[in-house]
RNA sequence: GGCACCAUAGCCAAGUGGUAAGGCAGAGGUCUGCAAAACCUUUAUCCCCAGUUCAAAUCUGGGUGGUGCCUCCA
């Protein structure tokens, strides 16, 4: 029995499509006007372990992401200036070059940490036209009116406004903000589209004149477009939870007059060094990042499996380190799995298959199936582990099929002159003149190059 | 000021009523000339107080502390 927890009831629910056995699935995908950092993968892993459990349990999907590739305001009051077009100005390119060098990376990302591509890939800029056909019909049943500066949601119109984060809207009017916009008739009222103002560059012909469209709207029309007026899950990061997907419910449920979205899931954040991540502190880390200092995308994919996706992770390089020892002892004990050719009990098997598929049908247990795991590998070496941890990674996605012995280092690409100093330290060894054969290993240290001796005799590796 | 989440060993982190998974680090040991690797053993009573219960880390109430959000943010 498969259970999500549902941010709307705040409580866990068993999880079943609404129509058949396909899933169909939202997931809030990136603006592409920066490098994906840690954070962001974070909560792209977590959409993936969604994917992921839901395969498991036997269910299709159709899944659709949104690229974000215009509309995305940065300051307050859906005033100031859009992401995609600061981003264009200062690295002097096209918002078209920004969006498509942005996403390439972000995809190439996904592909390093095994994240599944959704099924299909929705960019905001193709679908200018369906979010103008929604305003339309938000201005038709009036639920949005126009100002001198575009059409706003009235959210007067919408009563259950606040239902996803619980907030009541009396509570916030306490420490109110300025309000720039008096035409607005109520503070939390949003844009769903923009008029231009002179020299925007990206904008668009609409029945308003020239603009462009607000964030909300894009998902909404976009997951309505190839999900319809109801579907199955809504996954995203928690920071959506109080503005993004509760003006999402509110333009979609006052058009339908119903429910939209039956599970919503979210992701929580990732912190650094036990505070949040930001520019300004300089914690903020890309995939190259992590890779320039020696993890792999997988070592923090591991990483992010190690803790539970509903709560904070505190990232810190103890605990990257931490993550890619254990990745590393845990690949070294499954390859000895793998070359085994004894058998396991199935009842064992069966036993880890039954705990694990619970832990993963719980709400996504990864940290705990992850555990499960670790103690698999402690039976005696078998080649069914080693299928076990191959079906284990359904799930976890850490490429354990395609492990192979690391290659017997063959001694290439080591310089003669180290491979003549490795020499003279066996023949040293041999006489066991181990004094000089402990300097000549240091020697051969420092040149950058380690020595481990094996049981035939040893092998030499680049540091 | 409002809302939310959280508080488990040195660190990361499962566990939501029956007497504390797993990982990293540490300690001891086996193996090895020594190293490295590997393997074995070992390391907590769950922030505080009160209550419910035969029984609580796990439920309730009250504290204290942390984090996030309330402006864009995964």
């Amino acid at each position: 029995m498969l259970k999500f927890y549902n941010t709307m009831t705040r409580k866990k629910e068993v999880f079943t499509p609404i129509e058949g056995d396909t899933v169909r699935m939202y997931s809030c995908g990136p603006t592409v006007y920066n490098y994906a950092h840690i954070g962001n993968l974070r909560t792209y892993i977590f959409m993936d372990l969604i994917r992921r459990t839901l395969k498991l349990a036997g269910y299709k999907i159709k899944g659709v992401m949104n690229i974000t590739d215009v509309g995305h305001l940065m300051a307050d009051s859906d005033d100031g200036e859009d992401k995609m077009v600061k981003a264009s100005k200062e690295q002097k390119k096209t918002p078209y070059e920004i969006a498509k060098y942005y996403s390439d990376v972000f995809f190439d990302d996904l592909k390093k940490l095994n994240i599944e591509t959704p099924e299909i890939i929705s960019k905001a800029t193709d679908h200018i036209e369906e979010m103008i056909a929604f305003v339309e019909e938000l201005l038709k049943q009036g639920f949005a009116y126009e100002t001198s500066d575009g059409i706003y949601f009235d959210i007067a119109k919408f009563p259950a406004y606040g239902c996803l984060s619980g907030k009541k809207r009396e509570d916030q009017l306490a420490g109110a903000r300025i309000e720039v916009n008096t035409e607005k008739h109520n503070p939390d009222d949003f844009a769903v589209w923009k008029k231009a103002e002179p020299g925007h560059i990206m904008q668009w012909p609409s029945p308003w004149g020239m603009g462009y469209p607000g964030w909300h709207i894009e998902c909404s029309a976009m997951s309505q477009k190839y999900l319809g007026d109801y579907f199955d899950i809504h996954s995203g990061g928690v920071d959506h939870i109080p503005i993004h997907h509760e003006n999402e419910i509110a333009q979609n449920e006052a058009l339908t007059g119903t429910k939209s979205v039956n599970f919503w899931m979210h992701g929580e954040f990732m912190q650094v060094d036990g505070g949040k991540m930001s520019k300004s502190i300089g914690n903020v880390y890309t995939v190259s990042d992590l890779e320039a200092r020696g993890y792999s995308a997988l070592d923090f994919r591991f990483f992010c499996l190690n803790a539970h996706y509903r709560k904070k992770l505190n990232f810190t390089f103890d605990s990257m380190d931490a993550a890619k020892t254990a990745r590393e002892r845990l690949n070294n004990a499954l390859l000895s799995h793998k070359e085994s050719t004894a058998k396991t009990d199935p009842k064992i098997i069966e036993k880890y298959i039954k705990s694990f598929t619970a832990a993963i049908f719980d709400d996504i247990n990864a940290p705990k199936a992850l555990g499960i795991l670790f103690e698999a590998i402690k039976e005696p070496k078998s080649k069914d582990i080693f299928d076990l941890a191959v079906y284990f990674d359904k799930i976890f996605g850490l490429s354990i099929a395609s492990l192979e012995a690391v290659k017997e280092e063959t001694n290439q690409d080591i310089p003669e002159d180290i491979l003549e100093l490795a020499q003279k330290r066996a023949q040293a060894k041999k006489e066991r003149n181990w004094a000089l054969a402990d300097e000549l290993r240091s020697t051969i240290n420092s040149r950058g190059f380690t020595i481990v001796d094996t049981k035939e005799g040893y092998t030499i590796t680049a540091n």
